[in-house]
RNA sequence: GGGCGAUUAGCUCAGCUGGUUAGAGUGCACGGUUCACAUCCGUGAGGUCACUGGUUCGAGUCCAGUAUCGCCCACCA
């Protein structure tokens, strides 16, 4: 039987190659679970943390994807019971931001368009993103069910939201009432403490007089209180006046009135241990509706709440003559009639503190509402428990002290929005302020406290925050609230990775709602990602210009050169600076592959025969080291040890497989007078190895590993691996072979200071020079031997003159000594100079070695350390008198 | 004002429960047209593991403190 030789490509066109091995993939319907669980196997699930809809993929989005990909491949091959569910989120105010901005090119507006039109128009660019945010994934190699994908705006996502938000009002924990929230006047919504971030500002700090009233209740323009404030323009909404009860300075005022500027209001001067002292003048104004500090403090004293900005932060009717500004305009207008009657006694700069929403940068508003609220306290107890009890880990293990900080510190959940986008409160109300809440798709028929028919009900308009929804990923897509067979089989999940940025938005709320609803922790690993960031540490931003775009990099260096870039050098938690060389390092791996795969499918012997004779020297030591690398992944990957994982996987393939075994199959194949048996034997050898290697590097790099898979399998020598990689198993951990290993170390030494030997000597490259070797003992005498054909091509020395043991007559000049032998390279006196000094330095490197040691030896180590450590120094120090004996022939 | 993290080779980063001579990639230097790969091969130089103390036979690793950078949380106008 012959077998036309073979040949791959020369060039590997990843970005030509990838789709169509998808296509290969989704065609075998390969990413999708077994209809039935396998018998004894364990459930691995990663439910995907789901992207925006909004937003074009990014290099976040592609390291997470990596992860959870060459998480799931891992398990998929180990024959565990394997889901991917993947999804997208609607991010309610993400999306409105941007479908604002869209349709404003349009010359409409929210207002214009109507809720109903708005939501139609939010569709229908949902459906569009949701498509390319999936081909973005695919492209990305992402193995996910496609068939599960799910949406936080799909009916199961609702029907979840509905039954969770009833169960939580029916348990008590959700209640409805006036607070002062946090207000983003631009995209109109209330926002969650969490959306309110904090920049360091300078602001100005104003002192502004405030008249006292006068019996007759007029003002004096001779006597006042002086306030400080950062805010001016809320002195329109300011009730009263407040002083510490211990300052002197104040104490014969309090009780009195002071008057408002422009407004006439009188002010009571209170007194209240809140106020700071040493603050400004120590007098502060009391502005109920539009400062938190301010709230607590009015209902202490039942102080009214005066709101004076609308919902777009201008003055309202309540404010005078500034009705109808803009809130800066109002500050600017107070100031310089305050300044017109000497009522401004002072301006300073001041460092502060200044909330922005989120999403649009615009400053924050507090503003006094009516809001739904989730009593947080008993759900975050239960969350905190899992975690400190270890039922759920986190990853890395600080953010455990993160997370129980912010669970600790919680405060209740605003869940209302007022936007359009997003999940409807099941809230009804009706005529007599009765509400009902209920589960039912259609609403409920009735009023639940006095059964007034639902007709005059009327529902509550607000949305629930997008993270309620997203709260209920990990069950809602697996069919809860039915108690369905994917929620048996594939609830609690494995793992839950996503970015550490979203801890408390997003994984938090899973756990207490996951406890809530479903009375177990919805996943047993959190791993947390570090940010991308710039080759300079900067985040990336459109704004700043810094982004890489993750489908170009693809398109330029295949999805496998970046996953492998995205992962290596990596650990949970942690940031990454992504830069173009360690992109280029992963497409240079992906080239090394195919150009082995080359190799081994160029050389194989034609007429393929049945192999005959013993497994060569190379043969025992690739088959011993890749027993070593699979028991290492397989470790790794069960640890999540990704970085690791593929570190060392990499360094397998290039260093052991690509640059020892390789060049010494190359030996083997071409041994003069070896039999097509012979042959056939070494290159099914380096094939089977190749193959064993590309499983052990398909959850990384997937995409080059099943294309070369194919190409074996389409070799006569590898029959009976026709199927797709993707669902190959795991490869079992072989039989280590010690001897082997042993025998090569020695050659492998030997090689190395053989040709480094070399290169001092500046033979030329090309120069076979003669070699002496004189090994250390009998044994490792015979490893040599076993392996001089590849001392000789790898080490390009020949003929070679090796001895018995202790046998060093007249012996050439240039010097190479390692623990199993020494080594003396002969040639033209002008190709090896400089032999003496190597000789020298040699020896003397070794007696340092030896002296160390002794020391260490003669100290109280050799009493206090555990009796293996003790060995392995005594072990060493033998090694090292060895050495020296043979290289001075003493 | 609290809390957390980082500080290891020129650069980007690994280094698990303390145990050989601290590693990788990249960069650098030198040498390579040997029939897989120059996106490559070979050889090499480069580190007081931020600093100061402590625990230990032994510390990059554990403890305390200091410095610099970064992040998170927080109702001082």
């Amino acid at each position: 039987m012959t077998t036309p030789r073979r040949e791959l490509p020369p060039r590997y066109d990843a970005a030509a190659v990838e789709p169509a091995i998808y296509e290969r993939w989704m065609a075998a319907d390969a990413f999708r679970p077994a209809d039935e669980a396998p018998p004894g196997a364990a459930p691995f699930v990663i439910i995907q943390p789901p992207p925006n809809v909004t937003g074009a993929l990014h290099l976040g989005h592609a390291a997470r994807t990596t992860v959870e990909d060459t998480l799931i491949r891992y398990h998929r091959m180990r024959g565990d019971d394997t889901l991917w569910l993947p999804g997208v989120d609607h991010a309610s105010i993400a999306a409105q931001f941007v479908l604002d901005k869209i349709i404003a090119e349009e010359g409409e507006t929210r207002a214009s368009l109507g809720r109903e039109r708005y939501l139609e128009r939010m569709w229908q660019y949902m459906d569009a993103t949701r498509e390319t945010i999936s081909i973005q994934h695919r492209r990305l190699g992402a193995s996910a069910d496609w068939s599960r994908l799910r949406f936080t705006m799909d009916e199961g996502s609702a029907r979840a939201v509905r039954t969770a938000f009833k169960r939580l009002w029916d348990a008590g924990l959700v209640y409805r009432g006036e607070a002062l929230v946090n207000w983003c006047p631009r995209c109109l919504t209330t926002i969650s403490d969490l959306e309110n971030v904090h920049r360091d500002e300078m602001g100005t700090l104003w002192t502004i007089r405030y008249h006292l009233e006068r019996a007759d209740g007029t003002p004096d323009p001779e006597s006042w209180i002086s306030i400080a404030t950062t805010r001016p323009e809320t002195l329109l909404g300011d009730t009263a006046v407040a002083v510490h009860p211990d300052d002197e300075r104040y104490r014969s005022l309090v009780g009195r009135h002071a008057i408002l500027p422009f407004l006439g209001r009188r002010l009571p001067i209170i007194a209240d241990e809140h106020v700071d002292r040493t603050f400004g003048t120590g007098a502060v104004k009391i502005t109920p509706a539009h400062d938190m500090d301010d709230y607590e403090l009015a209902k202490r004293h039942g102080l009214r709440a005066v709101t004076i900005l609308d919902e777009q932060a201008r003055i309202n009717a309540e404010g005078g003559d500034f009705f109808g500004r803009d809130r800066y305009e109002a500050r600017e207008a107070i100031l310089d009639r305050l300044r017109e009657t000497g009522d401004l006694e002072a301006e300073e700069p001041h460092p502060m503190v200044v909330g922005h929403c989120d999403r649009c940068g615009t400053v924050v508003e507090p503003r006094l509402s009516v809001q739904w609220f989730i009593r947080v306290k008993p759900l975050a107890e239960r969350a905190l428990a899992s975690v400190r009890e270890g039922r759920t880990r986190i990853l890395p293990p600080h953010f455990e002290k993160v997370y129980a900080h912010w669970m600790e510190n919680i405060h209740d959940w605003a869940v209302g929005r007022q936007l359009w986008w997003g999940h409807r409160i099941p809230a009804w109300f009706c005529p007599d302020g009765h509400i009902t809440v209920s589960d039912a798709a259609e609403g409920p028929d009735a009023c639940s406290e006095c059964g007034r028919p639902s007709n005059e009900l009327r529902q509550e308009t607000d949305i629930f925050d997008t993270w309620f929804s997203s709260g209920l990923w990990p069950f809602s897509t697996l069919g809860w609230p039915d108690e369905t067979d994917d929620l048996a089989r594939f609830y609690p999940t494995t793992v839950m990775e996503t970015a550490y940025d979203i801890l408390f938005f997003w994984v938090a709320r899973m756990m207490m709602l996951g406890l809530f609803c479903t009375d177990v922790e919805p996943f047993k690993t959190v791993y947390l990602s570090g940010m991308i960031r710039d080759p300079y540490g900067q985040k990336m931003s459109k704004t700043k210009g810094n982004v890489v775009d993750p489908l170009e990099t693809i398109n330029e260096i295949g999805a496998d050169g970046m996953r492998f870039a995205l992962v290596t050098g990596t650990s949970p938690g942690n940031d990454q600076r992504l830069t173009k060389a360690k992109l280029d390092g992963g497409r240079n791996f992906t080239n090394k592959l195919w150009n082995a795969a080359r190799f081994v499918v160029g050389v194989m012997p034609e007429p393929l025969a049945q192999p005959e004779g013993e497994a060569t020297l190379a043969e025992r030591w690739i088959a011993s080291r890749l027993a070593d690398a699979v028991e290492r992944a397989t470790r790794q990957l069960d640890d999540l040890e990704l970085a690791a994982y593929a570190a060392s996987a990499h360094e397998f393939a290039w260093t052991d497989y690509c640059d020892w075994y390789l060049e010494m199959v190359k030996v083997d194949l071409r041994r003069e007078g070896a039999s097509d048996g012979e042959r056939s034997r070494a290159w099914h050898a380096a094939e089977g190895a190749l193959a064993t290697v590309l499983q052990l590097l398909h959850p990384i790099v997937p995409f080059v590993t099943e294309e070369i898979w194919a190409q074996l399998a389409s070799d006569a020598g590898a029959g009976g691996r026709s199927t797709l990689l993707i669902s190959a198993p795991w490869p079992a951990v072989g039989q280590r072979d010690p001897v082997a290993e042993a025998e090569m170390a020695v050659l492998i030494e030997l090689i190395r200071g053989v040709r480094n030997a070399r290169m001092e000597a500046g033979a030329p490259a090309s120069a076979r020079l003669p070699l002496t070797v004189v090994p250390a003992n009998a044994a490792t005498r015979d490893g040599i031997e076993r392996g001089l054909d590849y001392l000789a091509a790898l080490a390009r020395v020949g003929p070679i003159d090796l001895r018995q043991p202790g046998d060093d007559r007249d012996r050439p000049e240039l010097v190479s000594s390692t623990a199993g032998a020494a080594a003396w390279l002969g040639g033209e006196p002008s190709a090896v100079s400089d032999a003496p000094s190597r000789q020298a330095a040699n020896e003397a490197h070794l007696r340092r070695g030896v002296e160390r040691l002794r020391l260490l030896l003669a100290g109280d180590f050799a009493e206090r350390a555990p009796a293996a450590v003790v060995e392995r120094e005594r072990a060493r120090l033998a090694d090292l008198e060895a050495q020296l004996r043979l290289l001075t022939g003493g």
